[in-house]
DNA sequence: TAGATTGTTAATCGATTAACAATC
DNA sequence: TAGATTGTTAATCGATTAACAATC
């Protein structure tokens, strides 16, 4: 059986630098959303002057950021639309499904429990964990009779072993501030290599894991910001 | 009456940049907390060493970035935590507190809505609003018998008017990606200044409205990214 | 005073933008 | 072929880091 394990067929073919710069992987997914609008629309070609007009993006950028992972437009045309979205979720890591924890069944938490889309983007969150007697047990669809899928809340002492079972690499952490580095903790000691933070704390990890921070006060901090400092230029008058 | 009005007294005395660099801007709200965690510990004065120790800062850029905002650190002490604690307040706008809106009674939009930090931050969300007729009219705080708010969900048609008559100038929202226009253009029609956008779209808005993305598959992809190169470099063996 | 830490200048690094020859 | 749009090189811009004289 040769072909068991064998690579992972690329429908395109993607550059593979060593690394990507971190603004160029962050445009990646924004590319994407329009380029899957692009496709649903049945467009066959998509320009990057298109895609910046959409974007409000500069078009020397967008073509610098696809030049990059991919590099296969053609002149005179522009970017075959299909092939490049492909191409995009090939980057990304969106086609291959991964399974994910998410820890901290508060509100937030199960928004994100349930937010439809994430399949889409190559994430299944396959357990929910919280240390609140009160939340464990609880069911994770309550409303739907219909759903064959009884998930409920799981206690927090369980949260190694799943991940160690798993093999899980993907943890999302909602709960309190003063309880992530802990749950962190148990996540990397299990062999999570990525990290999604929503708690308004610098985590410590070591080397080889990866944190993502969401850290919601930072929007809101910039809004507020330029929101007083308009106020500031009204009060002090039209001269300045 | 000569002291209505007045300017507000700054009790510390931050300058006044014509524009704060963004990156520098963004590490404003994380030095904030640091510090004020220093403060509630009770320690006097914090170094920029120690800043940056605390948040995997560079300690040099953590000196050039409160230098910017205040630029009265000790030298030989550090920085006074409570005077500057209150210059970042100040600089952040999180001491006037500003009213806002909400669109989108989902799951997200109301765990924004709980949140019980943001009033900290300068901001009070005074109404939440949805268009789907089964959430207009439902209790915001349905649990909480004794509260004296029984605040419900609003129908998007009252949004304009209600913004209008309490000008407000903080629109959040956290509608389906294809309602996120309509309801932003009806929102800046009504004067709304600075627009927290968690719909994956980029929003059309005239010049002088701010808009602050919170685009969570953007974290998500980046994430996805990482474990996707650490799975090829893997299966490529150990020579690469 | 001696030791520590600031604010700032200069050097480095990296990202964005402009321009254009190559090419569909 | 003529027109349009790419990928890339060079120029610009801005942010980070290093180093150190000033100073608490």
């Amino acid at each position: 059986m040769p072909n068991e394990g064998v690579k992972l067929v690329r429908r395109c073919d993607p550059k593979a630098p060593v690394e990507l710069p971190r603004p160029t992987l962050e445009r990646l997914p924004v590319y994407h959303r329009v380029i899957a609008a692009a496709v649903e629309a049945g467009e066959d070609y998509i320009s990057s002057a298109e895609l910046g007009r959409r974007l409000q993006i500069d078009e020397a950028q967008v073509r610098r950021d696809l030049s990059i992972v991919w590099g296969k437009g053609k002149p005179g045309l522009g970017y075959e639309a299909a092939e490049l979205l492909q191409c995009l979720e090939d980057v990304l890591g969106f086609n291959n499904l991964s399974d994910a924890v998410l820890v901290g069944a508060g509100r937030l938490g199960l928004a994100l429990y349930h937010y439809p889309g994430f399949q889409t983007y190559g994430i299944d969150i396959v357990a929910v964990f919280d240390s609140d007697p009160a939340k464990i047990g609880t069911l994770l669809n309550p409303g739907d009779k219909y759903s064959s899928d009884h998930q409920v809340v799981l206690p927090l002492d369980k949260l190694g072993d799943l991940i160690r079972r798993m093999r899980i690499q993907l943890g999302v952490v909602t709960v309190p501030a003063d309880q992530a580095q802990g749950v962190v903790n148990i996540m990397v000691e299990a062999g999570i290599k990525a990290i999604w933070n929503f708690a308004p704390v610098t985590l410590v990890v070591p080397a080889g894991v990866m944190v993502r921070n969401e850290d919601l006060v930072v929007g809101l901090a910039t809004l507020q910001y330029h929101l007083a400092q308009k106020m500031d230029i009204k009060s002090r008058g039209p001269e300045h």
